[in-house]
DNA sequence: CAAACTCCCTGTTAGC
DNA sequence: TGCTAACAGGGAGTTT
């Protein structure tokens, strides 16, 4: 499951072999693959673009071009997708849903098998971006952000840090193993976290993802990212040993997600 | 306002 | 052994 870490894995992977190139095709696979365009318009309007950038915001993938009506390009993985490189000459695979040629010989496929990926193409990013809430890297996001964000709703721990409209980019992986971390039971009402756990749970959410990107991510569940190599203390890790206490982890399910918590640790 | 549910998908896995 | 049903999960939309 992508999530920030992972998606700026992709990013870096794909300016690396993206940028300056222009597009001489694209094809769609599956067109509920990209929203609210229709494949011929899709193509029209990405042939001769030249990619001029790749960045990340939230868990988006954004590509900006340049010659063309739309500037941005939006890909989101969702769970399974996936972007590689490889020469224009491969045949598409099994789960390619979109193919996007370049005139280096080279072409951009995302690959996505339960097809929950999107790709967007809009002339303003915050078409699809401008729901999206603070990047936990960034210097908005202080302390005192997320305590009053806490504070300020009453909602279960988890559901609200999973909520992209108030931290872009947090997910599954990277929410249990930050609460766990910050010793915070998942379903805790957000208002009544104590300021210090508000303090550890920050300063963990931040060295957490900065972990995962130094190693490219995780490679777990049905994303791969090449080299992933950031090892979950919680997530996936039912009846193994808490690595703080040693208690059995439990796997519980909050806000219709499968959610992984040291009991003795994380009390409600 | 919060939270549960439904839907979209298919590979994997539990159950018979 | 072989088949089927249940399950997972991010996010948008709907219902409670």
């Amino acid at each position: 499951m992508p999530e920030l870490p992972e998606v700026q894995s992709t990013v870096d992977y794909l300016r690396e072999r993206v940028q300056g190139e222009r597009v001489t095709a694209a094809t769609v696979f599956w067109s509920r693959t990209i929203s609210g365009i229709k494949p011929a318009d899709f193509s029209r309007q990405l042939v001769g673009c030249e990619i001029v950038d790749v960045f990340r915001r939230g868990k988006f993938v954004c590509i900006r071009l340049a010659g063309g009506r739309s500037p941005f390009l939006l890909v989101h993985l969702r769970m399974s997708g996936s972007l590689d490189v490889v020469s224009s000459k491969n045949a598409p695979a099994v789960h390619d849903r979109i193919t996007i040629e370049l005139a280096n010989g080279k072409s951009v496929r995302f690959n996505d098998t339960r097809k929950f990926g999107r790709m967007y193409l809009v002339e303003r990013l915050e078409q699809v971006t401008g729901g999206l809430g603070v990047e936990p890297l960034s210097e908005e996001f202080s302390l005192a952000f997320l305590t009053a964000g806490m504070r300020g709703r009453k909602r279960l721990a988890k559901a609200l840090l999973l909520d992209q409209s108030f931290i872009a980019g947090l997910g599954n992986i990277y929410v249990d193993e930050s609460l766990w971390k910050a010793q915070i039971h998942p379903k805790a009402r957000s208002h009544k976290v104590p300021h210090a756990k508000l303090a550890a749970l920050h300063s963990a959410i931040r060295e957490t993802l900065t972990e995962a990107i130094s190693l490219l991510g995780t490679d777990f569940g049905d994303h791969v990212v090449d080299g992933g190599m950031y090892k979950p203390l919680v997530y996936g890790r039912e009846d193994e040993p808490c690595s703080r206490c040693g208690t059995s982890i439990k796997r519980i399910v909050v806000g219709q997600r499968g959610t992984h918590l040291c009991p003795k640790c994380q009390r409600v």
